[in-house]
DNA sequence: CTGAATCCTGTTAGATACTG
DNA sequence: CAGTATCTAACAGGATTCAG
C-alpha cells in the first residue's frame, strides 16, 4: 500500500508482450489449472499417500489426480516415493523447490481472502446494472 | 526460507477440500487464463486504450481482449472509460482493487523469475530419465 | 476505433471400466 | 492400493466477418 505502484512484474520491457515468454504466465500454466494448488497446499502440510489425496480433494477423479501429480513431479515441485510392498504404498511430498512456492501462493491466498467480498460485490453491482437493460 | 513452512494457505481446515470453495482457486479462475495477467500488468503501468492493448499484447485476438477486459471490469479489477467522441476513445485502467492485486502478483512473478531454471532443469532431467525406457 | 456475432478447433476434464 | 485406458462432454480460444 505504498502510494506508488510496485515494481512492474514480468519480463515486460517496453515493446510488445508475449504470453509465451512471460514468467508469471509460465507459473500460471503450471498451477493455474483446477487441481494443482489444492495438491500443493495439502502436500505443504505433510506428505500424503495417493489414496489420501484422492479422498481429501473433493471431486477429483483418479485420472486427474494422476495427471496433476505427474506434472508436478515432472516440474520438480513434488516428489514421488514408491515403497515396494504389497499392497503398494506411494507417498507424495513437496520438494524444496515446491516449498518455496508456498510463500507467493500464500500471498495470493491472503489477497483472495481479503478481497473476496470486494469482487463479489463488484460482480453483483455490475450484473445488476446490466440487468436493467 | 525460514526453516519452517509458512502458514497454510486457503480455507483448508481439516476435512475434505473443495475446489469450488477455495479462495486461491477463485483468484486463479479469474487471472489464471491466458491473457488476464498480461492485461493487468500493462494496466498496472498506465492507462491503455483498447487498440493499444491489442497491439501490445502479442497474439491476442479482438475477441479474447474484449472478453478478458469485460471479465476484469465485471470483477471490479479494471475500469472502463468511454469518451463519446468520434472516433470513439475507450480507456482502461486498474481500479484500486486491481492495484492491490499487483503486489501478490509481483511476488509470484519474482518466484517465477527466480526459479525458472530450476523448473526447466527438473523437467529436462525428468524427461531424460523417461527417455531411456 | 471499438467492439459484436458467428463459426470452428484443440485442449481439459469427467465417467467408467480395467490392471499389476 | 495405485494407477491405466478409453470414450465423451464442455469449454477456452482462434479466425473471420460485420457494425456503430
Amino acid at each position: 500500500m505504498s502510494g506508488t505502484h510496485t515494481r512492474v512484474p514480468t519480463g515486460l520491457g517496453a515493446g510488445p508482450v508475449n504470453p509465451e515468454d512471460c514468467p508469471v504466465r509460465e507459473v500460471l500454466d503450471r498451477i493455474g489449472d483446477k487441481w494443482s494448488v489444492l495438491v500443493i497446499v495439502l502436500l505443504g502440510r505433510r506428505t500424503h499417500r495417493y489414496g489420501e489425496l484422492h479422498r481429501t480433494i473433493d471431486g477429483i477423479s483418479q485420472r486427474m489426480l494422476t495427471l496433476t501429480l505427474r506434472a508436478l513431479v515432472r516440474d520438480g515441485l513434488v516428489e514421488r516415493t514408491a515403497h515396494a510392498t504389497v499392497p503398494p504404498r506411494v507417498e507424495y511430498s513437496l520438494t524444496g523447490l515446491g516449498r518455496t512456492l508456498l510463500e507467493p501462493l500464500t500471498a495470493l491466498d491472503r489477497w483472495a481472502v481479503e478481497h473476496r467480498d470486494d469482487i463479489r460485490g463488484a460482480r453483483e453491482r455490475h450484473d445488476r446494472e446490466q440487468a436493467r437493460t
